[in-house]
DNA sequence: GCTTGACCTTCCCATGATGGGAAGGTTTAG
DNA sequence: CTAAACCTTCCCATCATGGGAAGGTCAAGC
């Protein structure tokens, strides 16, 4: 098997045909090669690359990070180091992003901890949303040029 | 003051005049009131509202979530259990995203903790990600019609 | 009265990864 | 020859947010 056509890679890589072709606009897979007809052809390393692709988005890899990723992984010679600060630097973001998921998850867990849940219509929850307190906070700094239009 | 328009209603609510126009395209806010040259018009209880969505958003509500919260919170007679039920649900799915984003988190760490990340070109980061192992799994599904295209 | 600057309006575009779907060409089996 | 299963490109949608352009309006200062 030489070579083949964009559904079968889309099977062996795990990366769906669609997607293939969004990597290949995107720059992350150098262009295909085509059949006379314009069909794309792929070989087992243009799979590999493919694959490889698919298991960096699965730990959280943006576009960007793994067109380095690629290009480290291509390069022999480069230092374990210069990964390395690549992936710490995408795991603090992460758990930046878990934190900011779990001080938003505790305010919600108190709120509904407060909240009897039965057929009464006071609701703890509706208030703390509602709530006035810090509406009128921003006011205080604006200077209006007309209290009202029109 | 009776009304004001929509940079003042901008600062007293903390949502942006770009997302007031946008709340009201998509029916979160009624259509405001016009001047006669077409300014928006806006009340302080318009900005209640805005600053009822700006804190919903803040607990990671979408924009379906607090079209219902803002129903439920028009509406007097609601039993407190609806609003919980809303709450209970997108905390549930709050928890499964940081669940996600944790598990990521664990493989990525576990890679990094095996990474020397030094001058070395060895990194098991990298290795890790292109392993060939998975790659051929799915292949087994298929039932090409052909080995090779053209 | 005219200019200026700070407003306002609508409309289009971009994000990021992914997929849906249309319109139309190609290949192969039957 | 036809039908099915491919393939291609192009456009659209998600979700919340903002940038920016083109053009109208308003208040203030001269």
């Amino acid at each position: 098997m030489v070579a083949m056509n964009i559904s079968h890679a889309a099977k062996l890589s795990g990366v769906s045909a669609k997607m293939i072709r969004h990597y290949e606009s995107a720059g992350l897979i150098p262009a295909a090669a085509r059949t006379g007809a314009g069909y794309r052809l792929y070989t087992l390393d243009d799979v590999h690359r493919l694959a490889f692709i698919r298991r960096a988005r699965a730990v959280g890899f943006g576009t960007e990070d793994i067109r380095q990723l690629l290009s480290l992984w291509q390069n022999r010679q480069r230092p374990a180091r210069d990964v390395k600060r690549l992936a710490v630097e995408h795991l603090q973001q992460l758990q930046a992003r878990i934190a900011d998921l779990e001080a938003i998850a505790d305010t919600l867990s108190h709120l509904i901890g407060h909240c009897h849940g039965d057929e009464r219509p006071d609701c703890p929850i509706l208030d703390s949303l509602a709530a006035d307190s810090a509406a009128s906070a921003a006011a205080r700094k604006d200077t209006p040029r007309r209290k009202k239009a029109q």
